[in-house]
DNA sequence: ATGATGATATTTTTT
DNA sequence: ATATCATCAT
């Protein structure tokens, strides 16, 4: 057996993880430490080497992406494909076990899976249902609580209500809002994991079949795992199955949504006999930008404890600008975009950090005025457009009559004389009976409803009736353009004004094409539509699927993670923003804000500008911030400020007399001259109208004035941004 | 059913 | 500043 291909691409640490015996194995792989090729490795080692077949390992990861790329990587260093190999992410594997045994998991056979949007619409609609005071409850918070609760693996009747009424009501809601759910056959995210979760506790013959099966479990970001994952995880692995898990304590960035990290300690708890390998040297980042980024990280306290380094060259060092203001801090960072592009580099080599998405719109405004491509990461994905939800709602409903998400979607959309009076008559008939929709629908027509809304109503039905016996025949994609045709979604969008209504109907035709590419998986036993209306809610597509172009990439720090660019700025480092002002009350909070900043630091392989405004306009507000925090964590001999202000606007100190005030005017009157403005001059400003310099400071393309106008109050402008006409 | 008006809140995101 | 949402008027 050659294991060269395997094991020489490998450093001391990697190799140790990569050919370590039976037993399980516990990896902090730093940023940049080559995490995945562990992984993959360890796959390849595992298969042509221990002799483990490819049916026995399980492969799990977070991201769509993430299982895509595993497959990729370990199909090539095994140079063949490994089809019975399960790689996927936990819902997609969870969805996998649920289709394959609905019924030990006790679920309708075409059971459907909903999206958070999905989830929340159906929560408003049963606050509305319950006729509660929905004042006082927020359809995000309930939610939340509804999730928290599903990924801590507990149902109703297991949560404590601590005697506190509001929490009382939670619970109640998540109870009726399971009801609802099993009704229609429905299933959210959460539950995905929970109901596989419970299928394997209840059922030791169908954990059996699985344990004997998969004697190999190999675990991506393992830090990001929360606890009903975890228990998942530990449950297979039973008392033989080997644990492969790759982690970094250091980059867990979403405890809000549920991951512990505690988990990478419960882990050397859970198996003590574990091997426990740390991967620190990186392979990404010049030595100045790894020593910044052990320097912020070791400001935690909760940490395994990790240090990165290179055998690679110091690098630059890290720039630190202060902007005026966000616009400011824009124009620089299009300054240093520029100077990237003419160093002969690819725009889409340098990235645009920022903390929360608000901040790419001064960005995008500045890149715009610019010129330069720019690409924003994130946003509205594919399948998660409403016209698409739309038409995969009409579709849910020919599949199941009594998905009452899917019902309360399209029974008006289009607009058929079915308004919100007879849709609460049939809510009001449906919770009575508890009963679906679709089921009150028929039951009111006939009876309570006056003719109009009853003939709606009947129409509707006999509608949707009518394609279920159309399309029974028909392949997936004619299927769809059916439904889609029958709808009348496609007469309903060109009524819309502007370009919207026409973007929408080329989505739906996309639509039709995605199902006409679709295949069914071979050895899934599952009908074909509800396969495709799965894989819609668990692979929402991507969010900027624009064609290939050499763009800068603008993203938030969390959507960064994973990725790399030899240029990058991360923006906005002002306390308040970053850390944001809602974690800087509690530790965690504070500790997961600098566990992100560490994130973003090391995405950067060459070049690491850091920036922040003294004055920033946030919610239509000026406000005006200290540095980050983070900032100051930044080692002083590797930072390089950039402070473009002269002295002279600085403040004057009290006990400074009237001499000293004097020449500080005509210091400014001088540089007024420098930039080629007078103080007292008139000006004309494109949107606050005409005004008279007071003051200035600066020079070259920092200089700024202060101008009084007439209509629009003091302000402070970038001489060289603001377009000002003298007069 | 649609549009105008005013109140409200405004991290981070995958599945 | 702005997006979202409820409410009220047309």
């Amino acid at each position: 057996m050659d294991v060269t291909p395997i094991l020489d691409p490998l450093n001391d640490a990697q190799r140790e993880a990569v050919a370590a015996p039976a037993e399980p194995v516990l990896v902090i792989a730093g940023a940049g430490s080559g995490k995945t090729r562990v992984l993959t490795h360890r796959a390849a080692w595992l298969i042509e080497v221990e002799g483990v077949s490819p049916q026995s390992l399980l492969a799990v990861t977070f991201t769509n992406k993430a299982a895509a790329e595993m497959r990729g990587r370990i199909e090539s260093l095994l140079k063949m494909p490994v089809n019975h190999l399960w790689i996927g992410t936990f819902h997609g594997l969870a969805h996998r076990l649920l289709r394959r045994h609905w019924q030990d998991a006790k679920l309708p056979q075409n059971f459907q899976i909903i999206d958070s949007d999905d989830q929340l619409r159906l929560i408003k609609r049963l606050l509305k249902n319950l006729e509660i005071d929905d004042s006082r409850w927020v359809p995000r918070e309930i939610q939340y609580f509804i999730n928290a609760q599903k990924d801590e693996g507990l149902r109703p009747q297991h949560i404590d209500d601590e005697g506190d009424e509001t929490r009382r009501q939670l619970i109640a809601f998540y109870q009726s809002y399971q009801e609802i759910c099993e009704r229609g056959g429905l299933v959210d995210f959460a539950e995905l994991l929970l109901r596989a979760h419970e299928l394997w506790r209840d059922r030791p013959d169908v954990l059996q079949h699985y344990q004997r099966r998969f004697s190999h479990l190999l675990v991506d970001e393992f830090q990001d795992t929360n606890a009903i994952q975890y228990a998942w995880l530990r449950m297979l692995a039973g008392k033989t199955g080997l644990l492969f898990a790759v982690g970094d304590d250091d980059q867990s960035i979403y405890r809000w949504r549920g991951a512990r990290v505690e988990h990478i300690y419960q882990f050397q708890k859970d198996f003590p006999q574990a091997r426990i390998v740390k991967l620190e040297q990186n392979y990404r980042s010049t030595s100045n930008i790894l020593k910044a980024a052990n320097a912020v990280i070791a400001n935690n306290s909760s940490r395994m404890g990790k240090n990165l380094w290179t055998d690679g060259i110091d690098g630059e060092a890290i720039k630190v600008y202060s902007a005026f203001n966000e616009r400011d801090e824009a124009d620089f960072i299009i300054g240093r975009l520029r100077d990237w592009s003419a160093q002969g580099n690819a725009r889409a080599d340098a990235a645009v950090l920022y903390r929360s998405n608000a901040q790419s719109r001064v960005l995008e405004e500045a890149l715009m005025n610019a010129r330069i491509p720019y690409r924003v990461y994130g946003g509205l994905r594919f399948f998660e457009r409403q016209e698409i939800k739309d038409a995969l709602a009409y579709l849910r409903l020919v599949s199941n009559r009594d998905d009452d998400s899917a019902f309360e979607r399209v029974v008006n959309r289009p607009t058929r004389g079915i308004g919100a009076r007879t849709v609460e008559t049939m809510r009001a008939y449906g919770r009575a009976n508890a009963t679906s929709m679709w089921r009150a629908a028929a039951a009111v027509a006939s009876d309570t409803l006056a003719g109009r809304a009853s003939a709606s109503v009947l129409a509707f039905m006999q509608l949707i009736e009518g394609m279920s016996r159309d399309i029974k025949n028909l392949s997936l994609a004619d299927k769809v353009d059916h439904v889609i045709n029958l709808s009348g979604l496609i007469e309903f969008f060109k009524k819309e004004k502007g370009e919207k209504g026409e973007t929408r109907i080329e989505n739906l035709e996309e639509l039709v094409s995605a199902a006409r590419g679709f295949v069914l998986d071979a050895d899934e036993d599952m009908d074909e539509l509800d396969a495709f209306l799965a894989h819609a809610a668990l692979e929402a597509g991507e969010g900027q699927a624009d064609a290939w172009e050499d763009c800068v990439q603008l993203m938030t720090m969390h959507s960064a993670k994973g990725l790399e660019f030899p240029m990058v700025v991360m923006c906005g480092m002002e306390d308040g923003l970053f850390p944001h002002q809602r974690s800087l009350n509690d530790v965690h909070g504070l500790e997961e804000e600098r566990r992100l900043c560490y994130v973003g630091i090391t995405r950067a392989r060459e070049v690491l500008y850091v920036t922040y405004a003294e004055q920033r306009r946030l919610h239509g507000m000026d406000s005006y911030a200290q540095q980050s925090r983070f900032i100051a964590e930044l080692p002083e001999d590797l930072v390089e400020e950039i402070r473009p202000k002269i002295e002279t606007s600085r403040p004057l100190r009290q006990h400074q007399g009237n001499r000293r005030i004097a020449t500080s005017a005509n210091l400014r009157a001088g540089a007024a001259e420098e930039i080629g403005v007078r103080l007292g001059q008139r000006v004309r400003h494109g949107k606050f109208g005409d005004g008279v310099i007071l003051n200035c400071e600066g020079h070259g393309a920092h200089a700024r004035v202060e101008v009084n106008f007439e209509n629009a109050g003091t302000k402070w402008l970038v001489l060289s941004y603001a377009n000002l006409d003298l007069m």
